[in-house]
RNA sequence: GCCGAGGUGGCGGAAUAGGCAGACGCGCUAGGUUCAGGACCUAGUGGCCGCAAGGUCGUGUGGGUUCAAGUCCCUCCCUCGGUACCA
């Protein structure tokens, strides 16, 4: 719990008793800091405050048990840019939470018999102390708590509002099943066979009846990125994972046989109905409802167990383009609406059901998979479609270009077309003809949001003999998830057998009904809980409209590209669903969204408790401080791209923060062993070294300002060393003295304080106390403005290439004239020699940063 | 498989708009300093040839565009993330 303010006097000798400290000792330090500002509730942030408001969002942690350095990585970059936004007099959010609900829970509970809520909180608690341990700026007031009934009965109240809008629906669809521990996540399906991770029974498909979002309503809004600042790949996956296709719908007839009256309606839908006239055969995929009913019965044993075999496969599998094609007759035929073409039908796995209409036509003369299962098949290939001249009965692969000036032909009337063109007339046609349109589909599916878990949301909903799913009443939210619970030794979800929880009466008619035993997808804990934040301790609304109006969309939002396709859409869609109710009025839930890499164990795989390969920060702080493990995990590389774990190099920057701290603190000492200690360098006089040193101080404040706005924080570390090894080689001279100086080691540690604030905290209170003045935390101070005119560049020093290899360098005005700069580069005597006595053919200028001089022959 | 990212010295990485490859740090080598070090300071450090000056090769592979390619285009290989019930 944060401290009252005002219950801390900072006297002047405590500041005192601290300067006698002159060995930099991190682990004396920061608690020291930690606790007064703590106490001076220096990151509780008034949310009515009327300052520029800057809501600063990273993705809240499962709590999986022991933070690991993993966590710092994401959330230590985040809490540098928090106090760098604060400095620049943003009153910036930061709030922290715990994404509690979750399958890891509920895994230990099964395996070592815990309760899921004590192991959780546990966890929770543990992690509270270590994100402590790194001095972040986290406004703790606001934790959110996704288990928490005060928080997950907004799930169910949302889901209750999604229902009564039409945007929730029920339906059936199929989860990995294993008949001892009932649905299976993906990750405890395991091994090529696929069986169950704690049983090792053979896993199946069944069909459940489970609760959908409609989010495929919103798949078109989703495409437009407009209002969001995505990195561009996230985009991208987001683009290629909603998978928006035009084409047409195209109405198959069935053809009459034996055993079967034809007539029947197949609907496929195609990219290219150009395309038409080279289908030469159709394929349904394994689940498509006709196949049972087309089926011919001398087909039918063939077709069941090719549809068994089919369901154990998963989806990956299933659309892997280069495995062998397989697949079965069923017995029928088809009619090509065109042409009255009778072509075979078959199942095949390659289709699936859940996408387009669950058949295709097949034209494998212009599709790749379909040309495999062709050729596998024996099937008849036909060219529709090829470019001017283009040898038409080449069909040894799939003709799947797409260029401009394509033509249709073997397509009767069609012939001779260009093939988009012919494509929207067959579609026209057709359509006249009431067996076909232009039709748009998606990959995107809608969200199943039903769960057969105990540790989730309890879904709202109570079915009654007569009145089927009816909805809990919102007065009795939230439908509370038992605290007992026997999990028996198997995964079946325990609320199926919890007696007290099943039965309920009706809300209709008060007979007696049972409860839905889903719980909800944690995607949607994690869609929604920075609007909570905002107001955390809410009791009857999700959360405060006014806050919500004036705080979000969120200004930054940092976390793992992991979640690019699942919960940064997830929470798009949730967003635009709220809107659609009137909860909020915007339409994306973040404006910018950065994406940080991920590190790894040093076995190279993703660091987890259950891996073993953890990496615990605390041993690192104790240590060298918890400044230092931060600067590391910035200085490690690039942030968007994370990698493994290593100790290596920490040394490096932990020397850098006892530099900082002995340029600060002992400007004159001199190192023993330096035969140079005390002495400008050779070409150096006082006047030179000390222009010098503000020039740089000042060239450094500009990068690192801009590597502060775009996370690049190991280049900014780079700078920042740099500048204080300048410092470091002019210790002890006439340089160190001077005013140049006092400027520099000012703008380092300002410069410091976001990344390393207990360190530059402390060096900038012995400051003002060596200078007399009150003590102020560095951490309120503005963020310094570099002097232009130091910063602007005078002279360059100019690279000269000779046909394009480096030759020579001369240093020149900055902007100088080509004329000139020819001049200067011809008269140099290695030019000369590297020209071989011949004149250049060509000089080139490249923006006055270099000159390359050619010569051909 | 598909979608996305990446591959640069012994190692982590830098090179912001196609223009000096290797900033900064680790490690290593040498020297200094210290009662001592896993402390500190100074210098050096991509490969090859060379006493040196300098030359030459060099950014996963093979090709291409260009005065100029780590950067742009094409091919292939490898690693990582996601692939709808891990979060």
């Amino acid at each position: 719990m944060p401290q009252t303010a005002g219950t801390i006097v900072v006297t002047d000798q405590e500041t005192t008793a601290r300067t006698r400290i002159d060995r930099y000792e991190p682990t004396a330090i920061e608690p020291r800091w930690q606790a007064r500002w703590a106490e001076l509730e220096l990151y509780r942030t008034d949310l009515e405050d009327t300052r520029k408001r800057y809501y600063l969002l990273t993705m809240f942690a499962y709590p999986s048990g022991d933070l690991h350095i993993g966590h710092w990585y994401i959330k230590t970059p985040t809490d540098a840019f928090a106090r760098f936004q604060r400095m620049h007099g943003n009153n910036v959010f930061l709030p922290i939470g715990f994404d509690a609900f979750g399958l890891p829970a509920e895994n230990a509970a099964i395996k070592n018999n815990v309760n899921p809520r004590d192991w959780t909180m546990k966890n929770i608690e543990n992690m509270r102390r270590q994100l402590r341990s790194m001095g972040a700026t986290f406004d703790w007031e606001s934790e959110v708590v996704t288990a928490d009934p005060d928080y997950y009965r907004w799930n169910q109240w949302f889901f209750l509002q999604f229902l009564k809008a039409g945007l929730a629906y029920r339906q059936k669809s199929p989860v990995d099943w294993c008949p001892n521990d009932g649905t299976l996540a993906r990750e405890q399906v395991e091994g090529a066979d696929r069986h169950c991770w704690r049983c090792g029974a053979k896993v199946e498909k069944r069909d459940l009846e489970q609760w959908y979002l409609r989010v495929t309503k919103y798949a078109d809004e989703l495409l437009d990125f407009s209002q969001i600042q995505f990195p561009d790949p996230i985009r991208a996956m987001q683009t290629n994972w909603i998978g928006r296709s035009e084409g047409g719908e195209i109405t198959f007839e069935t053809a009459a046989s034996a055993h079967h009256p034809g007539g029947a309606e197949l609907r496929v839908f195609t990219t290219r109905p150009d395309t038409l006239f080279g289908a030469t055969f159709m394929v349904l995929a394994p689940e498509h409802p006709l196949v049972e009913t087309l089926t011919a019965p001398d087909r039918r044993a063939e077709v069941e167990g090719y549809i068994e075999r089919a369901k154990a496969q998963t989806e990956i599998e299933r659309l892997s383009t280069d495995r062998e094609k397989t697949g079965v007759a069923i017995g029928a035929d088809a009619i090509n609406p065109v042409n009255g073409e009778r072509i075979p039908i078959f199942v095949a796995d390659y289709v699936l059901g859940g996408y387009g209409t669950g058949a295709i036509m097949a034209v494998p003369a212009h599709d790749e998979r379909d040309y495999g299962f062709a050729v596998e098949f024996g099937l008849p290939i036909r060219r529709v479609v090829a470019r001017p001249g283009e040898e038409a009965s080449d069909v040894s692969a799939a003709y799947v270009a797409h260029t401009e000036d394509e033509i249709l032909l073997n397509s009767a009337a069609y012939s001779g077309l260009p093939a988009d063109e012919g494509g929207r007339r067959i579609v026209a046609d057709l359509a006249a003809r009431g067996l076909g349109k232009a039709a748009v589909t998606y990959r995107l599916r809608d969200w199943v949001i039903s769960r057969q878990r105990y540790w989730g949301t309890p879904i709202p909903i109570i079915y009654c003999a007569t009145h089927g799913a009816v909805p809990v009443p919102e007065e009795d939210l939230p439908v509370r998830l038992p605290d007992n619970v026997d999990y028996g030794g198997s995964g079946v979800n325990p609320l199926t057998r919890d007696e007290a929880f099943l039965n309920v009466p009706c809300p209709i008619c008060g007979e007696p009904a049972r409860r839905e035993t889903d719980t909800l997808d944690t995607f949607i804990d994690s869609s929604w809980y920075w609007y909570r934040y905002l107001s955390p301790h809410l009791y009857d609304a999700p959360f405060d409209p006014d806050m919500v109006g004036s705080w979000t969309p969120v200004e930054q939002y940092t976390g793992g590209a992991e979640h690019a396709v699942m919960h940064l859409l997830y929470a798009r869609e949730w967003t635009k669903m709220m809107r659609d109710l009137g909860l909020v009025q915007q339409n994306e839930p973040w404006r910018r969204v950065f994406n940080q890499g991920q590190i790894l164990g040093m076995d190279g795989e993703r660091m987890s408790k259950s891996r073993g390969n953890t990496v615990d920060p605390d041993h690192l702080v104790a240590r060298y401080g918890a400044d230092t493990v931060r600067l590391f995990l910035m200085f490690m590389g690039p942030w968007d791209q994370g990698g493994p774990w290593t100790e290596t190099g920490i040394d490096g920057v932990h020397r850098f923060l006892r530099r900082v701290w002995t340029v600060t603190i002992d400007p004159t000492g001199v190192e023993r062993g330096d035969p140079t200690a005390g002495r400008l360098a050779q070409d150096e006089t006082e006047a030179t070294a000390t222009g010098n040193l503000r020039t740089s101080a000042h060239r450094t404040l500009r990068s690192v300002t801009a590597d502060y706005e775009q996370f690049r924080w190991n280049v900014m570390i780079a700078k920042l060393m740099e500048l204080t090894n300048l410092l470091m080689r002019h210790r002890g001279t006439v340089v160190a003295g001077s005013p140049a100086w006092d400027e520099a080691v000012r703008l380092l540690l300002l410069m410091v304080a976001p990344a390393a604030p207990h360190i530059a905290e402390e060096l900038w209170s012995r400051r003002l106390a060596a200078a007399g003045d009150e003590w102020r935390s560095i951490h309120t101070e503005r963020w310094p403005e570099w002097d232009a005119a130091l910063v602007a560049e005078r002279t360059i020093e100019l690279p000269i290439q000779v046909n394009g290899k480096l030759r020579d360098r001369v240093e020149v005005p900055a902007g100088l004239p080509p004329e000139e700069i020819e001049r200067i580069v011809l008269a140099r005597d290695k030019v000369q020699a590297a020209l071989g006595g011949r004149a250049p053919d060509k000089i080139v200028h490249a923006g006055g940063r270099l000159v390359n001089l050619v010569v051909r022959g």
